[in-house]
DNA sequence: CTGAAAGCGCTAACAC
DNA sequence: GTGTTAGCGCTTTCAG
């Protein structure tokens, strides 16, 4: 069988005698349609090749059963592995995917992202841009009254609107809790970049694991990063020159910590015994650093496939005619993975990847 | 200015008092149309955030200016880079993208992918899967006959098939050249899976380089690994087993020459003094190994968008009405980065990332 | 310069 | 059970 040429429902319908109407009726299974008819035209159907055009269909219903997803960096682990779930659960949901990448992770205007991806009567939009800089500006303002139904990734929760996104706070804090237990006390952080919420949070969770233990954070033992592994060994050395005595830092992702323990291993420092790693993601080759290094996990795919099983509902939800119930933000738990990068007092405990 | 609710071009008709041909005539910019009128009617478009749909036009102009994109593994770095430009260059060149992946590699009933997209009325498709097994089979079959131009990244060129790949063979050709120029002579080879096209046509050139050099490929001195960083662990120790006595070795892709480097070092063996080791691909991280890594660099950005631009020279070209001319392979050439892991000789030479 | 009619491929609402 | 009519939102063709 051949696909050739796309053929219509009128052609099916001319070659089985019979009007497009039944031909619709088979299509959408409907009952009412004589078992022989049935047959006849099903028969013709396989003959020719014939597929219904979504896009017709699409129009005429006021329903298209595609997804629009923005998203911006695939070509960071994170965001790919996220858009790996939402394709996926899409799939499985039986929704087609309209994609948009956004050059940049900071671009503040997207309104003609949104009129693009109306323009193609998407049912729902996933945007999963991380929150960078002042890219959620527009939330408030423009998206109150979008006519279809929108799911965030990663962002910050906000009254009301449907969020999925894992707790980077309290990642950052356990990542430096268990530093903390394995008996380092000047412990140090590398951020991503700052105007990252994501950076912010995991900061955030670094100070308040600190001071949970009575310690006050120093300005100095901070340094920033831009995720890159370069970036990362950068911010080690200032790291050190403000702060020569650390024994210890939480990095804001793997990328960065690789390079960390590889600076922080030439520069004569013992890892685990005379300075601690911990990083921030749980990238598979973390397992195969020198020393393999712990850290903080988060299922990037189950992010991605969770927001498009809340975005069909959603949909479902407003076809349905339901009103719009109140949309509470869902935080993800983030692991923690012990490796032999922190493990001073307790290398029996290391897991496995 | 909101978006609110979704507005129709009859609608502005009637705002602006004018029939729909004319406002249509605004929208595709047509010159015969009296300037005031065309004002304002563009004012009232502003007003109400009018957006024609982009389905409608599709339908009627039997062209979506829209890209069926079939992918798979976005986990993977590369996929995700490959579709990374091919996004970028969609955008640039005004096609929108629907985006479908595969759930394995070798998926081989392929025709419910392609009904989808074209039921969906793409105007070309870029088949962004890499060759595995068999799924190249229905090209042959199915293709001949498709309504859109279709364009392959990743696969062994075909006989007037339009395909985009990287010289997978030259690649490891060249890697393990660098290897013998270093003074490296017992040159083992750790492959990818060899269902993949891409793994066999590496190691075709592991083998070429050696015979050139008058030195015979031992069966016993290749393992098989399935690119993840575990499995290059334990294919590094079968060969060990296998051929104790090599001295250099020549790894399918980074991930795997990572988790080598490390058994090696843990191994006793010093890199690169004892032991030279060689990558595949790229990665930006491999600059921060311990010890960097030697590896060949392909830009799968490139691919992607090179691709894009070619789906979209061959759909004008139908559109043109022109007859398709003869389409040849377009093979990219790989790059070799040389680092610390492979410079027994020449340590000098070494390039930074 | 502008509008009226027809139709892209399909389905909802009503006949018969 | 099946066909007819109308129309989703737009553009093409042809009058005027």
């Amino acid at each position: 069988m051949s696909i050739n040429k796309r053929s219509t429902m009128k052609q099916v319908a001319k070659a089985a005698g019979v009007s497009t109407q039944t031909v619709s009726r088979v299509i959408n299974e409907r009952p009412d349609v004589a078992p022989q008819t049935r047959d006849r035209i099903r028969k013709v159907i396989a003959e020719i090749g014939y597929q219904p055009s979504a896009l017709a269909r699409s129009l005429i219903q006021q329903r298209s059963y595609t997804l629009g997803v923005v998203t911006a960096g695939l070509k960071y682990n994170g965001p790919a592995r996220t858009l790996n779930g939402i394709t996926s659960q899409a799939e499985e949901l039986g929704y087609a995917m309209l994609l948009k990448e956004l050059p940049r992770f900071d671009t503040e205007t997207i309104e003609p992202i949104f009129q693009n991806l109306l323009s193609h009567h998407v049912d729902g939009i996933v945007w999963a841009v991380p929150q960078v800089g002042d890219n959620r500006r527009w939330v408030t303002d423009t998206l109150i009254d979008l006519p279809v139904p929108v799911v965030f990734i990663t962002m910050e929760s906000r009254q009301n609107l449907p969020i999925i996104a894992y707790d980077n706070f309290l990642g950052g804090k356990m990542a430096v809790e268990h530093l903390l237990q394995e008996g380092y006390r000047r412990i140090g952080h590398i951020s991503g970049p700052l105007d990252w919420w994501e950076s912010r949070q995991r900061r955030a969770g670094w100070e308040a694991a600190l001071t949970g233990w009575g310690i006050e954070p120093q300005k100095t033992d901070c340094t920033e990063g831009n995720w890159s592994s370069a970036s990362g060994e950068a911010a080690f050395r200032q790291l050190l020159e403000q702060s020569p005595d650390l024994d210890a830092v939480f990095v804001g992702n793997d990328q960065m910590a690789l390079s960390v323990v590889r600076a922080a291993t030439l520069s004569g420092r013992k890892i685990p015994a005379q300075f601690g790693v911990v990083g921030f993601d749980g990238l598979p080759e973390t397992a195969y650093y020198s020393p393999p290094l712990t850290t903080i996990v988060q299922d990037q795919h189950q992010l991605g496939s969770q927001a498009v099983v809340e975005i069909v509902r959603l949909i479902q939800n407003l076809h349905a005619g339901h009103p719009s119930e109140e949309t509470a933000a869902v935080l993800l738990k983030p692991e923690l993975i012990v490796r032999e990068s922190s493990t001073r007092l307790h290398p029996g405990q290391v897991h496995s990847a």
